[in-house]
DNA sequence: ACCTAGGTTGAAACTCGGTGTCAGGGTAGC
DNA sequence: GCTACCCTGACACCGAGTTTCAACCTAGGT
């Protein structure tokens, strides 16, 4: 707060250094298989040592999944600023927009990540640790907003939300990106709200 | 199957010992902590090398979660096992009675196990793995029994399902197992049928 | 009784992901 | 120019998991 130039310009480099990691990691996940490529390609590939990659990125797989957890909270926020007399359902739903923004914003891009995503057994896991950790803050905003809710239902909503995304997002990188992601997941909330 | 004596009576063998060295395990893991505990320590306590302990567990982990493979599957025959008149929410609640079942059968024991994996992100993020490997077997069931299926309805319906057993064994072990399972079940899935 | 084949075991070497430490170097403020 | 800070890379270290190999036991056939 106090020294707040000096730290903002640096944390817009790290920012940026992290992107251009990042990229370079992509690129050679993607060319040579994320399970093939070992901690120390990857670091020479981006050109820093093995060291700083692992500083930037706490694992492999974060350099692939970090720009997801800005989604997560992100969510959340946009669960609370959810208008008070709409349904659980619908709330849930739109509080999900932001992802499809994301995807929106680089269908090709984002395709690629889900393959990856799906074809390694340690970066789903990793995705799917991630989603977890969502959860706490999805279940308390949603529990905030029931004057008097019952015990497990918010948990239990706020986690097939997500399973709706997950699930829709499969189904959009079997389509090879050509189905909509938005109406992909309208119909995946669809299980909760028809018969 | 030609050879079927020699065969069963080595895997009724084998099957002895993994509950023996699973069993010597989860002592160990109780006492001292999933993290803190190495597979040569596990090895050691179990009376065995760690090539074997790693050759009758794939992993550590395993060794704590080895005993739901079998769940998994038994829930997938108890669902095709249900009227096919029953709605899909009724389906999939009562497929999870294995579950029920099994905890019922050794409350203080799955209370134990339940909270080290809680406690453990590892172990954590491997109950994660292996209820989402669940899924497929789950979804084909489910989508079996219906003429004319909606796409994404029924993975996110079995998915949804996994999620009320997961959170209803969450709060059960908050509650020091003291709480009815079924009861908490039952709640977890009103999620989806009530308002 | 010998011998052979299958299967189990433990030892050891190896790979890889991830953590911690440390010394050197660049940079901004004094 | 000096100092304090932080970033970096090098290195050592640990533990999980894989692979290889030699020793061994045991059952079956001769």
């Amino acid at each position: 707060m106090e020294d707040s130039i000096r730290a903002k310009t640096r944390d817009i480099a790290r920012t940026a250094i992290r992107a251009e990691l990042a990229q370079a990691a992509l690129e050679l996940f993607r060319r040579e298989g994320f399970d093939q490529v070992t901690l120390n390609d990857v670091a020479a590939a981006a050109g820093v040592s093995r060291s700083t990659f692992l500083r930037y990125f706490g694992s492999k797989e974060e350099a692939v999944l970090g720009a997801m957890d800005d989604l997560g909270a992100q969510a959340a926020a946009a669960l609370r600023a959810r208008p008070a007399d709409e349904g659980d359902w619908t709330v849930l739903r739109r509080c999900l927009d932001p992802f499809i923004d994301a995807y929106r914003a680089d269908p090709s891009g984002s395709l690629a990540i889900t393959r990856l995503i799906q074809e390694s057994p340690a970066l789903r896991n990793r995705q799917l640790e991630k989603q977890a950790s969502w959860l706490p803050a999805l279940t308390r905003a949603l529990t905030d907003r029931s004057p008097r809710p019952r015990p497990l239902v918010a948990p239990v909503r706020a986690a097939a939300a997500l399973d709706c995304l997950s699930i829709a997002v499969t189904h959009w990188s079997a389509s090879n990106g050509e189905e909509d992601l938005a109406a992909l997941l309208d119909q995946a909330f669809s299980a909760f709200t028809a018969t």
